[in-house]
DNA sequence: CTGTTAGCGCTTTCAT
DNA sequence: ATGAAAGCGCTAACAG
């Protein structure tokens, strides 16, 4: 592949008669260099088209200057944003990024750490699959000390920093809103409970109707997958009345949109007969017809603030407490649940 | 960082009484080993957690088993599908991916492919930044003969593979579909003429336009960037009546829906005042209100594609002639268009 | 099939 | 302020 010889610092050490010690301490801008001779090789370097062996210098230095992002897909508004946010930080401070997505499989976490693992990667950011309950494929990474940083998705590991929203506090919101409107039977559309993010919307749901004096009903709680085979056996209960809700909240806005345009299709009024709340803010809420209730989480501002908090922990090296940061939601009212003023 | 020491091969050779090559060689699987060695020398590596160092590897084969990726943006339905279909395809053949976003800036661009020329990148995959007229920043990967391959926006880079789709016709049958529809006065709202997609996206635009005897008007023809700011320049156009269109045509569905959700609010009827069709077949096109006519452009299969080709090209070295691999596309009309079914 | 040896390009003591 | 020398961990001739 590699046609032409590779200038390193020896050429360039040669071409101007000293040590390649010294060249090698000029690069790196190091203080104990004359600043004239530093120059003169920076200078050299150039005319030479020198480039950098990372390989060898990463060899060396045993650090690699790169940090693993997994997350469960690429191909999502909220996933998307955070990694925008992500990657500007971590490259202003000479990071690179991998990036892998496990596509909600566990299996292929794992596989993708171990890989990252190999690449020697200083720091990983990780939102974890939907299969993922346990940390025990992460422990090559914490014997060795490497930082990890869970966003969105938190997993119970030592000296872990998780970057999240107040998912109780943004479903209970959501779900009061949605009571102070009118509804008595709402549906809490959401993922698997045993993940963080979704046991703690299910709590807030749960909290909110209790301070309502609503009773629970099981029947209208759906904590399995959010995928498109779900959503349409809750509108095939819908559609049979085997159950009759008149809200429905669900914790993306993806499904949200689907099950607006289904429930229309079924002749059902929204937000009138059920109205609908979605989660993400995703710039669909805003088309779909009526515009959706949605809570607004920072994606880009998540992505920003896990790299700020990832760079730190690698430089300061301070294991010290688990740590939690929450960044802040909005609750973002739209037509789809203002019951009242779409007169009944 | 680092606290307990690694294991290298060295020490599975001590462990074993055999020499390091041969750990080597099996670990690499390679034929020239007893199988019973080979299984031993696995065994052992398990047993010992061996991690190989792969600075260590890529220093001494002069290969960095990484691919760079660089696109405009990561938040963007379109890109994110194409990284999408990129990560596993080479992922499974063993590389590592390493983003970048230019977010349209020459500059970040030129920033980017520097520090992915210095980890030694084995090939590059781009789809360039608005402002990339040229190809002089790409110099350094093609000197050492790192192939490149282009998807989406194209250059004129020596040897290079393309992977797009036809352009031209697809915006030929949006605007003939337009014109079929009763549309004799269409915007055309693009990017720059200077890239090759918003290039190809006139000519079609302008020769279904001369198919149908229809002239052109330069005042009808916006080909700036998409941007909100532009959007809003165009309204502005159609609110003061200095332009009347009875159809628009945009390169984006995002745009085409806010265009959409504007003009309804300027009290245009849609498609029966103003037609609108967009580009790329975005979720959000299945939900507006209504419904976006659009085009097909399958994100995933062109990034399949693209990685597809430039693996075959860093393995089988052939740089014969320049090559562009053409994807289907496909025109989806729905409601936003059809102004014959929407009874005038 | 296996071992010996050299060296990839860089950084870093230790001298001077 | 600079140089000499060693070595990071691995692979690839080459020899046997």
């Amino acid at each position: 592949l590699k046609t032409e010889q590779e200038t390193t610092i020896y050429d360039i050490a040669r071409a101007l008669e000293i040590s390649a010690s010294t060249v090698s301490r000029a690069l790196n801008d190091s203080p104990s260099v004359k600043n004239e001779t530093k120059k003169k090789i920076q200078e050299q370097a150039r005319k030479m088209n020198y480039q950098q062996n990372s390989f060898a210098s990463n060899l060396r230095r045993k650090t690699s200057n790169t940090i693993g992002v997994i997350i469960p897909r690429l191909d999502s508004y909220f996933l998307s944003s955070v990694i925008s946010g992500i990657e500007p930080v971590l490259n202003k401070e000479g990071y690179n990024l991998i990036i892998s997505q496990s596509l909600e499989s566990f299996v292929k976490e794992k596989a993708a750490i171990n890989t990252m693992f190999n690449s020697r990667i200083d720091g990983l950011l990780i939102s974890h699959s939907d299969e993922t309950t346990g940390t025990k494929h992460l422990n090559l990474l914490l014997k060795k000390n490497i930082p990890v940083v869970f966003f969105d998705r938190l997993l119970d590991y030592p000296n872990s920093i998780g970057i999240v929203i107040d998912n109780v506090k943004a479903s209970y919101e959501v779900t009061s809103h949605l009571i102070e409107q009118g509804c008595r039977k709402i549906v809490h559309f959401t993922g698997n409970s045993k993940a963080s993010v979704y046991k703690d919307r299910h709590e807030g749901y749960t909290k909110a109707l209790l301070e309502h004096g609503i009773e629970y009903d099981s029947k209208l709680v759906f904590d399995h997958k959010l995928t498109n085979a779900n959503i349409e056996m809750v509108l095939d209960k819908i559609a049979s009345r085997e159950i009759e809700p008149d809200g429905l909240f669900t914790s993306n806005d993806q499904s949200a949109v689907i099950f607006i345009c289904r429930l229309k299709e079924l002749g059902f009024r929204i937000p009138q007969d059920i109205a609908v709340a979605g989660f993400n803010n995703n710039p669909i809420s805003k088309v779909v017809e009526p515009n959706l209730t949605t809570v607004d989480y920072p994606g880009e501002e998540i992505g920003i603030a896990a790299a700020n908090a990832l760079i730190s922990r690698i430089k300061n090296k301070s294991y010290s407490a688990v740590s939690l940061s929450v960044l802040s939601h909005k609750l973002i009212v739209r037509n789809s649940t203002l019951k009242r003023n779409a007169g009944l």
